[in-house]
DNA sequence: TGCTTTCTGTACCGTGCGATACAATAATAG
DNA sequence: CTATTATTGTATCGCACGGTACAGAAAGCA
């Protein structure tokens, strides 16, 4: 049972093809969903904001629950990754959880987009009736936790005298982007949320005098 | 201009009675947009929770709105108070805010009544369209953390060996009750919730050796 | 005993919701 | 070319939504 090869294994889609990046179509999605909530995000904003018309949006992501399940996921991908760039780019500990307190705020009260976090707040909200989204959500925050483990293991000898578990630490350094998300949300200013990240900061790495 | 007082200078409220008593009411509407969401409790569903017709919720309490801000100051006067209680009746500064991380967990896990937080998930959720609800939880945050502060700067002298402000202390105890009730929403265990916050007692409370 | 006032229950209004039927269109396969 | 496959735009479906009109009921006032 070999299978014929013509003379391409790539097998190009049949029909007609799609009008509109999907990518593209979901970053619009998130806006809606991020700034209206889940249910006060109608089919039609939706449909709106993404540039296409009803039938398109169902046939590419099945139905608004779908869709916002993909939305979550290009959200994470998107501007959680762009929270997480501190890691990767900052070698000491200290100022690395640090920059990322910094990107979460700057994620939390960008002009542009709406405040807090899709998923920390409009996800969240939307998990308590529907249990798979839940068990999804708190994947993420395990796999959230553990990145950020990860990461601060690798660097502790080099410059953490304290002796918190990188474990911990990383649970409480996301822990306080869930208050920085919320707080933005429910109207602080970015002073308020500066000042209690670098609170924080103190307190998680003391400084030797 | 003096009043003119027969006997009785309480006036008694004109026609028919009232026939539910309205405090037992929020209770009830509380759970249904705790559980559902601002947008998911449908008028249908929050006048058979709370056992009285259309007419007489409107009547009452305004539209689904006033409804809505009705039931986050019940929620704040119940739920939200008991979780203070730890304040009120633990001296030491530590314990207490160690209390009051387990009163807050208890409440965000306790069977019976949905997972998370009214005011920091569907209450913040819902504030992004709605200026108003967002300057009144805005405000209701301010007021928690200016309580926490007067509370541990009462005790400060007696306990706490660090030298971090009673203010800055107090909004990162409130901070961690976010992540708390985040978390909670999005899945997270008891033992998860207690361990996170142990990890913060230790870190915001640092112990002699 | 009326008269006034307020609440209660039924039944309903107009609207916006999520989702779809259907024919036209644009690509590939042979 | 014809046949097949998938997407597109229009127009619409049935339904649940928030909110209300209206008449009857239960209280105080005179």
């Amino acid at each position: 049972m070999v299978a014929k090869v013509t003379d391409q294994t790539v097998n190009r889609p049949r029909g007609r093809p799609r009008s509109f990046n999907q990518d593209e179509a979901l970053d619009a999605a998130v806006l809606v969903f991020w700034e209206r909530g889940y249910k006060g995000a109608s089919m039609a904003a939706l449909t709106a904001a993404m540039g296409i018309n009803r039938p398109s949006l169902y046939a590419a992501f099945g139905n608004k629950r779908e869709l916002f399940l993909h939305a979550i996921d290009r959200y994470a991908a998107t501007y959680g990754s762009r929270a997480f760039s501190a890691f990767r780019l900052e070698p000491n500990n200290r100022k690395a959880v640090e920059r990322f307190f910094e990107a979460s705020i700057d994620c939390a009260l960008a002009e542009g987009t709406p405040r807090g976090c899709l998923i920390n707040t409009v996800a969240t909200d939307a998990a308590e009736n529907d249990p798979e989204l839940r068990s999804k959500l708190s994947h993420m925050f395990e796999q959230t936790d553990e990145a950020i483990t990860r990461r601060l293991a690798a660097h502790q000898t080099t410059d953490d005298p304290s002796n918190n578990q990188p474990t911990e630490l990383a649970r409480m350094a996301h822990s306080v982007t869930h208050s920085i998300m919320t707080r933005a949300r429910a109207g602080a200013t970015r002073n308020e949320l500066t000042q209690l990240a670098q609170s924080f900061t103190a307190v998680l790495f003391p400084q030797p005098e």
